[in-house]
DNA sequence: CATGAATGAGCCTTCATTCAT
DNA sequence: CATGAATGAAGGCTCATTCAT
C-alpha cells in the first residue's frame, strides 16, 4: 500500500513539476516581449507583470530573481532562433535558390523581429559584464553558428565551391552584417540596410568560393 | 587702459575655460574607467565619483546630467580608438608586415583594453533601445569602419590584390571577429581566441584577394 | 457557476479597492498633518512617512507622485472645511444666535486648527506661482465662499436686513479677518486677535445692514 | 597723530560701510525680481545670481544666508509698496475723484506688478510657518494698513461719511479683494477681476458710509 | 498557490554653503 | 573683494524583493 501511495505521490509530484515548469515557460514567454521592447536594463518586473495577466508576486514565486527569469526567457528565444533557416536548407535544390531564400528570410526576420533580435544582442552584451548569462549566451551563440554553417556549407555543396574559413568566421561575418543592418534599420536608415542586402549574396559567394 | 583690463579679463576667462574643460576631460576619463568596469546600466554617478578623487556633486557641476557625462566619456574613448592602427598603416612597407602588425595590435588591445572594448559594445547596444547616444555611436562606428578600411585597402595596395567587398562588410567582419574574441577572452576561453588569431590573416587575405 | 465565481472575484476586487482607497485616505490625512506643521515647501515625502507608521515607499505605492499625494490631502481638508458652519446655520433661530455662534466657531477653529488653516493659505498661495493645485484651490475657495454666503445671507434673512455686497466681497472680508487673526495668533499677539473678535459682529451687521 | 589716523580710518570705515550697504541694497533689488518670478521656495541663490551680473559667491559675502538676503529684498519691496496711494490722497479734491483714482491705481498695479504682489503674499505666508520674516512682515502689513487707512479716512472726510470699522477691517477687506483679484488675474479669469473692479467703489462707500 | 502591500536600498538631481585662489 | 570650484545633505522617485493573507 505504501508503495502504491508512494507512486501516487510521485505521479502527483511529477504532474506538479510539469505544471510548475509549464507555468515557468508561460511566464518566460510573456517576459520576452516586454524585454524585447525595453531592453534588459530598462525592464522592471512590475512592467513585465503588467504586460502579462499575472501579478508581479507570481514572478518571484516561479523565479528566484530577475536573472533567473531573464535566463529562462533567453532560453525561449533560443527555441525560436537557432533553427530559423533549416527549412530553407532542406528544400533548396540549387545554390541560387538557397542563397536567395536565405537572404530573403535574413532581412525578413530583421524587420519582423527587430525587437527580439536587439534583445538577443543586449543579453549577449550583458554577458560581457555579468557571468550569469554567459554560459547560456555562449551556448546559443554556438547554435547560431551551427545554423549559419548549415546554410553556407550546403550552399558550397550545391555550388561546388569550398569553404576557406572556419564556421566561426562565417558566423561573425553574417552576424556582423545582421547586427549592422539592425542598427541602421532601427535608426531609420533604410538605404544602408538595402546596401547590405544587395551585398549579402556576394559575401556568401566569397566565403564559399 | 580699458583695453588692457579687458584683455586681462579675457586672459583670465580663457584660462578658466581651459581649466573647466580640463577638469571635464579628467572626469570623463575617470568615468570611462568605471563605466568600462561595470557597464552602462550598472554604473551610478556616485560610483563614478567614488572612483575619482571628487564628490558626486562635482559631476553635476561639470556635466548637465548623466547623459552629458557619458557622452563626453564616449568621446574620450573615440579619441583613442578610431586611429589605433594608423601608425601601423603608415610604417608598413610590405603587405605581410602590415598584416602581422595589425593582427598583433588587434589581439594586443583586445587583451589590454578588454573592459574598454566591452563598454563600447555596451553603448553601441544601448543605442538599439535608446536614441540618446545613437548619433555619437553611429559616428564612431563610421570612424572605426574608416580606420579598418585604411588598413585593409593599404594591404590590398601592398599585396597587389583587390577588394571585392564594401568597407561596411570589411568592418563588420573584422569587428565581428573582435567581438567574438572579446567574448571568449572574457569567458576565459583562450583557445577560441587563439583560433581566431590564427585565422585572421587568412580572412584579411580573402577580403583583399 | 462562472457567475458565482465572477461575483466572488468582484466582491474581492471591490473589497480591495475599498482597502486601497481607505489606505490612500489614511495616508492623505497623515500627510495633511505634517504638511500643516511644516508648510508645503518644507515637507518632504520622507518626513511625511516618518510621521506615519509607514515607509516612504508606501507613499509612492499609493500615490503617483508628490503632487498626487498633496492633492489628495487637500481634498481631505476640503471635506472638513467647507461645511463647518452649516450646522450653525441650520439650528439658528435668531440673527443674534447665528451671529454669536458663528463668531464663536470662527475663533474656535482659528485656535484649534491653526496649523491646518495656515496650510490652506500656503497652498492657495502656491497656486499663484504654480498651476498644479490651482484648479483644486479655486474650487475649494468657491466652496468656502458659498459656505460663508450661507451664513451671512441667513443672517440677513433672520435680521430682516439686505446684503448690499456680492458673495465674493463677503468672503474676502471675512476670510481676510480670519487670515489676519491667524497671522497674529501665530505671532502670539492675542490682543489683536481679541480686537478682531470684538469687531466681527459689527462687520457682519454692516455687510447685512 | 594717532587721532588723525583713527579719524581717517573711521572715515574709510564709514565709507566702506556705506559701500557695503549700497551693494547689499543693489543685490537685494536684483533678488527681488527673480524672487517675484519664481516665489520664495522655488528660487535658488544660483538662479538669483544668474539673473544678476554677480556671481553667487558674492551673495554669501554680503548676506549671511538665504534668509538674510530675502529679508533685505522684502525691505526693498516695502519701500515701494507702502506709499503707493499717497499722491492720490494728496491731490484728491473730491471723494469721487479720490475713489476713482484709487480704484484705477489699485487695478493698475494689480496687473502691472502682479509678480511682485504675489511675492509679497508668498512671504507673508512664509511667516505663518517661519518666524524669520514675521517681524518684517508684520511691520510692512501695518504700514500697508496705514496706507489704506489714509485713503479711506480721507475719502470719508471728503464725502462727509464716517468710518464704522477699524483700520484693520478696512485693510483686510481691501487687501482681500486685491488678493482675490490677483488670484483670478493670474488664473486668466478676467471677468472675475472685472466684477471686483466694478464692485470696489461700492465697498469703499459702504465702509465709509 | 497567488496576490499585492510594504520595505528600503539606491538612483539622479538640486542647492545652500564653504573656501582656496 | 569677488569668484567659482567643491561639498554633502536632502529630495523625489524606481524597483527588486519579502511576506502576510
Amino acid at each position: 500500500m505504501t508503495q502504491v501511495a508512494d507512486s501516487k505521490h510521485e505521479r502527483i509530484a511529477r504532474r506538479q513539476v510539469d505544471k510548475f515548469d509549464a507555468r515557468r515557460t508561460e511566464l518566460a514567454v510573456a517576459t520576452l516581449h516586454t524585454l524585447a521592447e525595453l531592453g534588459y536594463a530598462r525592464t522592471s518586473l512590475r512592467e513585465i507583470a503588467q504586460n502579462s495577466e499575472f501579478s508581479h508576486g507570481v514572478l518571484h514565486y516561479y523565479f528566484a530573481d530577475k536573472r533567473d527569469l531573464v535566463t529562462e526567457a533567453v532560453r525561449q528565444y533560443e527555441a525560436v532562433c537557432v533553427t530559423r533557416y533549416d527549412d530553407v536548407v532542406a528544400r533548396a535544390t540549387t545554390a541560387e535558390q538557397l542563397r536567395d531564400e536565405f537572404v530573403a528570410m535574413f532581412f525578413d526576420t530583421l524587420a519582423q523581429d527587430a525587437p527580439l533580435h536587439r534583445l538577443w544582442y543586449d543579453l549577449r552584451n550583458q554577458s560581457l559584464f555579468d557571468e550569469t548569462f554567459r554560459a547560456d549566451v555562449l551556448e546559443i551563440d554556438g547554435r547560431r553558428e551551427d545554423m549559419v554553417w548549415r546554410v553556407v556549407s550546403r550552399y558550397a555543396e550545391l555550388s561546388g565551391g569550398t569553404l576557406s574559413v572556419s564556421p566561426a568566421v562565417v558566423y561573425v561575418t553574417l552576424d556582423g552584417i545582421f547586427h549592422r543592418a539592425l542598427l541602421h534599420h532601427l535608426g531609420g536608415q533604410a538605404d544602408t540596410v538595402a546596401s547590405l542586402r544587395h551585398e549579402l549574396p556576394g559575401v556568401i559567394a566569397l566565403l564559399a568560393a
